[in-house]
DNA sequence: CGTTGTGAAACAATTCACAGCG
DNA sequence: CGCTGTGAATTGTTTCACAACG
């Protein structure tokens, strides 16, 4: 009905739950599926915090842990990191803590870190080269291995040592040098197009960072960065406290009408949405 | 105890609960203060989708949206646009729909966006220097009024328009411009030094790129954008499927042990987590 | 009539608190 | 003894389903 099956991207939170895992046809296939399965969302998020933290430890040569120190160094509280940690197994000592390397490895197998997954950019603009341009995404893992995009000036260009083809070649390209996943850097009115081509050319992940909900099969994954919506929370956060602060002094009462919290600016927000645009 | 207040800062999901609101002490201002509380985080960081997709309708010139035809749209069910609207009011017409002028009216309201946000970039490397270049941010609404590094071949070139200023003189610069949303887009080892430059320079937002967990007092807002959680995110679900595709054909049974799914780099996460460093 | 607005139910995530164990 | 691992309680979010209403 909805959008056909565009999971878990979610304007923000993205920690949505998902759909899929209902299985309501049949009981199948229960303990090996649940292994990644059962693990939330939300958790999947955050044991990618928690591997920076420990890679950060071992990095100072720390090779013990106890849940609350690495609690403080990842922001969560402790309680929250044990079960995150709980749903990967049982790596930990009672009474001493967790293993720097072990649980270095256990989250790197969980996060699927074990494997190579090369990445395609699409729309070599600023913040495409950005990402292109630090030699290798997250270095090792997750190495750049197309980028694209439409400007024929740029077609050809090493950028990151990796030379630019065009968006039509999209699908063959992806398919010949085996994309995992795809970035998606243009403005949002290429972006759908963008996203189907991908998905034709075998991209099964997709991170996107156009101002669109893009429509893909359910098969695909997606995951949204979006500059404006994180602006616009921000924002809101301000208004709110603002808000407190007056409602702190007339103590009550209010109502609607003039919300006033001091207005300013009428708000381009058509011009505000179209950003990443040329990001 | 924890990181002292670093609020909804979550590494992913940022649609971590939070701690204020709770207020022990006594039941003090419930009305007034309600109005923008009672708004569910999940719910705001949706209100600034269907914003984009109402103004996307308003220029093509579509007075009215049921709530079916906008929930497609933002790519969300109808009922939880519906939910996510009652939080703002009720300005739907029953068996008729929403007035798309109105509803943008509301949203940009609570949102905050009647007012102008000042905005600082801090580290004008490739990230930096894409925010910076589309001349104004998400245009109106959050103009981009300064820039910092600690390059000096940088200082006082141009960019976007705007000079870019040294880092020691964020404090200043922040309170004279009156910048409301910092945006952290330095190397991990520079971020915390620059968040409490701007915390002391009177921002009360930041979004941070880097690829560290930022201690601010409560007061303050961080929203974190995190590369490298995207990416392992993603590769979490490449992972899974694969998993289940495998689980499928041996029906059941599996258990620990070598969880095979195509192992072979050996994946340096360091590096991966220093990344941003000059994004 | 068709669509909104919303209680109530279902589901998910977080926190509590403590038993269990090295 | 101290810290992990986890059921149980709590809190937050989504979905359901329908009464209210223009």
């Amino acid at each position: 009905m909805t959008a056909h099956g565009a999971d878990v991207q979610d304007g923000d939170g993205q920690v949505e739950a998902d759909p899929r895992a209902e299985s309501k046809q049949s009981v199948e296939v229960p303990a090996a599926r649940d292994r990644a399965r059962a693990i939330p969302e939300a958790a999947v998020a955050r044991l990618a915090v928690y591997l920076r933290a420990l890679s950060s430890l071992a990095e100072q040569d720390v090779t013990t842990v106890s849940s609350d120190e690495l609690a403080v160094a990842a922001g969560v509280n402790s309680a929250k990191l044990r079960k995150d940690l709980s749903y990967i197994g049982s790596y930990g000592t009672r009474g001493v803590g967790y293993e720097v390397s072990v649980l270095i490895g256990q989250i790197e197998r969980t996060l699927g870190l074990t494997r190579k997954h090369s990445v395609a950019v699409v729309g070599i603009g600023n913040l495409g080269h950005a990402l292109a341009n630090y030699g290798g995404f997250p270095s090792r893992g997750f190495p750049v291995a197309a980028l694209f995009d439409l400007d024929p000036d740029l077609i050809g260009v090493p950028v990151g040592g990796i030379p630019v083809s065009h968006i039509d070649d999209i699908v063959e390209v992806c398919r010949e040098r085996e994309i995992t996943i795809g970035v998606i850097a243009t403005p949002a009115q290429g972006a759908q197009e963008v996203c189907d081509r991908l998905v034709a050319g075998g991209v099964a992940c997709i991170l996107n960072f156009a101002p669109v909900v893009l429509q893909v099969p359910e098969h695909v994954e997606v995951r949204k960065v979006d500059l404006a919506v994180e602006m616009q929370i921000l924002s809101f956060h301000v208004a709110r406290r603002q808000q407190e602060a007056t409602a702190q002094s007339e103590v009550d009462g209010a109502d609607l009408g003039p919300p006033g919290t001091g207005d300013q600016v009428p708000g381009d927000v058509d011009s505000a949405n179209r950003m990443v645009e040329r990001l």
